[in-house]
DNA sequence: CGATCCATTGAAAGATGTCAAGCGTAGTGG
DNA sequence: CCACTACGCTTGACATCTTTCAATGGATCG
C-alpha cells in the first residue's frame, strides 16, 4: 500500500487508511518507542483489508498460520472448537489488541475468530515481520512483549474464571472492559457489550440465563444500569469488593 | 551461591550436571533441531543451580525479570496474589516445560513460583538469551514458539475451567498430567499429583471437598484408582466422555 | 509422642443449571 | 408500510450440583 493511498481517503471513517504513526490506537498496540523510520518500515509491511461484517470469520481453527492481526476498529472473538463440536469462546478483543499469536507454536492456528460486529483489523504478516525484526532489535523486543502480555492476560482469564460466583465473574469482564476502554480514551463507565449474552455466558462458564439474572441483579441493587447492549457502571467501587468476592 | 558450589557437586542426582545435549528432556524444552555446536552455545549461558525444597519460592510476583526456567526435576506451581491477598493458582509446571515468561512484558513478574515438592530447574539468562538469538536465528524463532506455546496451552487451561461441573474438569487434569507424563515417557496411566486437593481446588476453582469428594466418586465408579497422591487411571475412555460432558 | 496439616465424609444451605414460557427487537418478505 | 418470523433476552419454578460448616481419621514432621 502506497503512503498516497494512505494520506488521501478520508472521507469514510472504516476505509481511511491511517498509518501507523497517526493511529489513535498505536500507543496500545505498539507501545515501544520506535523512531519515525521505523515506524514507517512497519508501516510498510502492514496491510488493511476492507472490514469484516459481523459473523465473519477472520481466520478458523487448522488455517496455517500466516500473519498476526491488530483491532482497528469493532470487536471480535476468538473460540477454541472441541472434538465434540461445541465451542468455547477464549477471549474477546477490542481496537489496539493484538491476535493471532496462537498459531506461531505449530504454524497453525488453533483458535478460529469471528467479527462480534463489523470489524477492521490490520494485518501483520509475520515473515515479513521477522525480516524486518533482524534489523530492528527494538521491534523485535517488542514482540516478544506483545506475547507476554497475552499470556499475562490468558493469565488474568485463567484467574477471573476462578471466581466462585457468577457475580464476581461478571463484575470482573466489566471492569475488565472498562479499563480497556480508558486505556483507548474512551468512557470507562459507559460503554456497549460487543458480545450476546450468550457469548458471554459461554466464555464464562455460565448460562445465558444466569448471565441475564447476574445483569438483573446488579441493576436491582444499583450497581450498573443496563439496556440491550448498553451498560453504565453506576458503583465501580462496589463491583470491585464483588470481584475480590 | 558460587560458581565452585554448581559444577563441584556431582554426588546427588538432583544436582548431577548433565548439559542439554545430554538432558532427556530436551525433546520438550527445545523442540527445535540445533546445531551440535549451537547447543553448547546455549549450554554455556544456562545456569543450573542447587534444587528448591518444597515451598520454597524461585521467584516471586513484582520481582525483577532476569530469566526464563526450564524445569529439570519436581513439580512447581505459578500464582497471581490479588490485591486482597488470596491466591490464584495459574498453572502446574512438571520437567521440561519452560516458565517465567510472564515477566517478558513489564520486566517485572506478575506470577510468584513456588515448588511443590524438591525441585531443580536450569536458568536461562533472558539478556545472555536474546545476545545469542541474534546470531542463531532458529533459537529466536523457537522461543516465539514456545511463548506461542504457553499462549495456547493458557487458552487450554482456559477451555478447562468452563467445563461446568467439577468431574469433567477433575477428569481434564488427570488426562492432562497423564499426556504431559507420556511425552516425557512416564507411564500415562498411573503417577503421583505432585500438588494437595487444596492447589487442584485453586486451580479448578473447586474447594478442597468437592475435589476429594468428585476422587472419591470416580474411583467408586471403577474410572480411576486413588491412594493418597498415588493415582491410576482406570478408563482413560470414559475419562474422555466425563471431559466432553 | 504430640502437633499440625491434609484428606475424607456427612448434613444442610446456597447457587447455578434446566425446562418452560413470554416478551421485545431486528430483519424479511409481502 | 405492515405483518411475520426468528432470534436474543428475561423471568419463573424446580432439580441438581457445589459450597459451607462440622467432625473425624490419617499422614508427616519436629
Amino acid at each position: 500500500m502506497s503512503k498516497n493511498a494512505q494520506s488521501s481517503a478520508k472521507s469514510c471513517s472504516n476505509s481511511k487508511q491511517v498509518g501507523c504513526d497517526d493511529c489513535s490506537l498505536n500507543t496500545i498496540c505498539m507501545p515501544v518507542s520506535l523512531h519515525v523510520d521505523d515506524i514507517d518500515r512497519l508501516d510498510s509491511i502492514i496491510q488493511r483489508s476492507k472490514p469484516l461484517q459481523k459473523g465473519e470469520f477472520l481466520f478458523r481453527a487448522n488455517d496455517p498460520f500466516t500473519s498476526v492481526y491488530a483491532v482497528r476498529s469493532g470487536a471480535l472473538k476468538t473460540q477454541l472448537v472441541a472434538e465434540n463440536g461445541d465451542e468455547q469462546i477464549t477471549g474477546f478483543y477490542l481496537p489496539g489488541e493484538v491476535l493471532g499469536m496462537d498459531g506461531l507454536a505449530n504454524n497453525t492456528h488453533t483458535n478460529s475468530v469471528q467479527a462480534l460486529e463489523t470489524s477492521s483489523v490490520c494485518k501483520i504478516p509475520f515473515e515479513r515481520l521477522e525480516e524486518l525484526s533482524v534489523t530492528l532489535p527494538t521491534l523485535q523486543r517488542h514482540f516478544l512483549q506483545l506475547m507476554s502480555r497475552e499470556i499475562t492476560q490468558e493469565q488474568q482469564i485463567v484467574g477471573l474464571l476462578n471466581k466462585k460466583n457468577a457475580e464476581s465473574r461478571i463484575a470482573s469482564v466489566l471492569l475488565s472492559i472498562a479499563k480497556r476502554n480508558s486505556q483507548r480514551h474512551l468512557s470507562e463507565s459507559a460503554f456497549m457489550l460487543p458480545m450476546s449474552r450468550k457469548d458471554l455466558g459461554n466464555f464464562l462458564g455460565l448460562t445465558t440465563e444466569t448471565v441475564s439474572r447476574v445483569f438483573s441483579r446488579l441493576q436491582k441493587n444499583g450497581l450498573i444500569a443496563v439496556e440491550q447492549k448498553q451498560v453504565t457502571l453506576l458503583d465501580t467501587p462496589a463491583l470491585t469488593l464483588l470481584v475480590a468476592g
